[in-house]
RNA sequence: GCUGAUGUAGCUCAGCUGGUUAGAGCGCACGACUCAUAAUCGUGAGGUCGGAAGUUCAAGUCUUCCCAUCAGCACCA
């Protein structure tokens, strides 16, 4: 089978605070396993992401801190790719949305739409500051609840009674930074994405792809197609985003939901300029036989399976139309929108007001990134919530990824260094139970990577560790610590197969564990890497640079398929993969939750 | 209010189109082993599958109602 095109498209996090258990969880630990599977696997990968470096939450932070957006998303920024290159997403490009290449392919997105007819303007009515001079965002709007009466709702939802409402509606409005500053109703001209049109197409390409997404997100966006495509507005009045490309529209901006979106098109785009070779992308974006797999999560649903799928068709042959060869191919829309839902922390749902959070940058201070994401993998939330519990980290992490996988390494290599002088053994022929072994791990090279290209990511992790299961039973039926005593070429043999399979398995945990895949292989006295390397770059546009964190695949030499190890290969001295967890962290961990945090900078 | 989802052993979860004594891992008990970070392996005890009714020769698996939890959407005030 030739190479496939695989386009991993991964969720854009605001830049407006650290990343969370929640964030990895949701998508970019899944989005990285099924990206390093592919790679195994020798397709091409291109997986890309950033940070989101515009909408509210960002100028909200800003004013809080009392400094700009840009400061407070650069800041951000920087953190992501800290905290990412260590925890191991390996994006061939992680960029942001403030970047001169996003800006104009957004604007060119936008013209295009426009001049097919897909957009229409509306007048809106919007609180109006006489005293800033600007139309206030909902969140900025405060007053009274025309339901309960409630003195401080918000303009997006009264927090008192639940209800959302138009800020318009609000009794008495006003600014939230100043109280003093009365908002009036004003009329405002916005753009509005006509997504009416696109009904039938959203339709038929839900019927032809449905089927093989996950239940909760097919049925949930046939039901938002059932209940009807509104038009929805893409510009705001605001001052920080992507300039409306219109002459008049000066004081206007892309709305953020707009053009982060696309991000995963620009971003496509960006990373072809940044190797030099400015149309690579096309070879995912115009290729019919690549697939696109879109990793969010539950929240972002309807903007993943609908609203992004009507910006593609309305922009269909963007910088395509002139290629004499591919000229006719239509733009890809994603194959597969693996969201996953929501992982709660100790029962609770997570909150950042309240911190009940768990922040990677924290985390990475404290445990390995192996144990996180073996963890967070064994409890993906794939088909329904789930719950990150300490109790339930220091448990799978001690008994599970150590004890079944970890030990079994440190066990066999150990044995072999120590008795066979640091080499694998040499042996004249295997028992049946000595290949039956060496071929069932083999035979997970099938199992699990079906699994993998279902993004069935957990069942595929079970696969894995039952595996390794049944190489400790197998090895507990063979004991070459008795035969060592009395037959010493029995016990190479059973060495020599002990390995293999740990050299097989090696290969099969490396999408989940991917640091400690590369110790095993070290161990193993094999030279190189299997993976290539996360790097934090700085590229320059005319008017500013930009850190993005880029994967280099170059020296990556890790293969989906069977081991062929060589009796006689030089091992190196081994040493435990994973450190064992104190039951005491339990305790000191969950007394963190809901405590103010601290933002210490990232080693 | 509407729509959707979830509720299965102490814990975390699997159980597709209904079909033999309801599964896994962890935890627990007992036993084996000692190469290994007291890790591993075997055996076992644990569930009237949220509740009630119904369809069927047969229901965690379908239908209806109810309870609980969660999410999305809408609307009137």
């Amino acid at each position: 089978m030739s190479a496939q095109y695989i386009h991993v498209s991964v969720a854009w996090p605001y830049a407006n605070g650290d990343l969370h258990i929640g964030h990895l969880a949701g998508a970019y630990l899944p989005a990285d396993i099924f990206a390093r599977y592919h790679r195994l696997r020798g397709n091409h990968v291109l997986m890309v992401s950033g940070s989101d470096s515009h909408g509210t939450p960002i100028t909200v932070e800003a004013d809080k801190r009392g400094t700009t957006p840009l400061a407070v998303f650069e800041h951000y920024h920087e953190r992501f790719l800290q905290t990412q290159r260590k925890i191991g997403v390996s994006y061939d490009l992680f960029t942001h949305t403030d970047t001169e290449n996003h800006h104009l392919v957004a604007q060119d997105i936008f013209r295009t739409l426009l001049a097919r007819g897909h957009l229409y303007k509306e007048k809106q009515t919007l609180l109006y500051s006489e005293s800033e001079k600007r139309f206030l965002p909902d969140r900025y709007v405060e007053g009274t609840c025309y339901i309960c009466k409630y003195p401080h709702a918000r303009g997006d939802q009264c927090e008192n009674c639940g209800n959302l409402m138009d800020a318009i509606q609000l009794i008495d409005p006003h600014s939230r930074n100043n109280p003093d500053d009365k908002l009036i109703p004003r009329e405002s001209e916005h753009y509005f994405l006509d997504l009416g049109r696109f009904t039938e197409a959203i339709l038929a390409y839900l019927a032809e792809h449905a089927h093989h997404w996950r239940p909760n997100v097919s049925t949930f966006s046939q039901n938002f197609v059932k209940d009807g495509l509104r038009g929805r507005p893409i510009t705001r009045d605001i001052d920080w985003g992507v300039q409306v490309p219109l002459e008049g529209w000066e004081d206007k901006r892309l709305y953020v939901w707009f053009d982060a979106v696309m991000g995963y098109f620009t971003a496509s785009i960006e990373w072809a300029k940044n190797i030099g070779v400015p149309d690579e992308w096309k070879k995912w974006w115009y290729n019919p036989e690549a697939k696109i797999y879109n990793f969010i999560g539950k929240d972002n649903i309807p903007f993943h399976t609908i609203i992004w799928q009507a910006e593609l068709l309305g922009i269909d042959g963007i910088y395509n139309e002139d290629d004499p060869v591919n000229g006719d191919i239509p733009l890809q829309l994603p194959y597969d929108v693996p969201a996953n839902e929501f992982m709660n922390i100790e029962g609770q749902q997570f909150s950042t007001s309240r911190n009940w959070a768990v922040w990677l940058p924290d985390l990475l201070e404290r445990y390995q990134a192996d144990a996180l994401r073996f963890y967070v993998a064994r409890t993906f939330p794939e088909r329904q919530d789930s719950d990150f519990s300490w109790e339930g980290f220091l448990a799978r992490v001690n008994n599970e990824l150590l004890a079944a996988w970890g030990n079994l390494v440190n066990r066999m290599l150990g044995f072999a260094y120590k008795r066979f002088d640091g080499a694998v053994p040499q042996y004249e022929q295997l028992t049946a139970a000595d290949r039956d072994i060496i071929a069932a791990t083999e035979a997970g090279f099938d199992s699990v990577g079906a699994l993998l290209e279902q993004v069935r990511l957990k069942e595929a992790l079970e696969e894995t560790l039952s595996l390794a299961r049944d190489v400790n039973a197998w090895l507990n039926e063979r004991e070459p610590w008795q035969a060592i005593k009395a037959d010493r070429a029995d016990a190479a043999r059973s060495v020599y197969a002990a390995l293999r399979c740990i050299d097989n398995l090696k290969i099969l945990f490396a999408p989940f564990t991917p640091f400690s895949s590369q110790q095993v292989h070290e161990m193993l006295g094999y030279e190189g890497q299997l993976f290539g390397e996360l790097n934090i770059e700085k590229y320059s546009e005319e008017t500013r640079d930009h850190l993005a964190l880029v994967y280099d695949g170059a020296k990556a030499i890790g293969e989906w398929t069977a081991s062929d190890l060589q009796p006689g290969q030089k091992l190196r001295q081994p040493s435990p993969l994973f450190t064992k967890l104190d039951p005491e962290i339990v305790e000191q961990e969950r007394g963190n939750l809901g405590k103010e945090r601290v933002e210490r900078p990232i080693r």
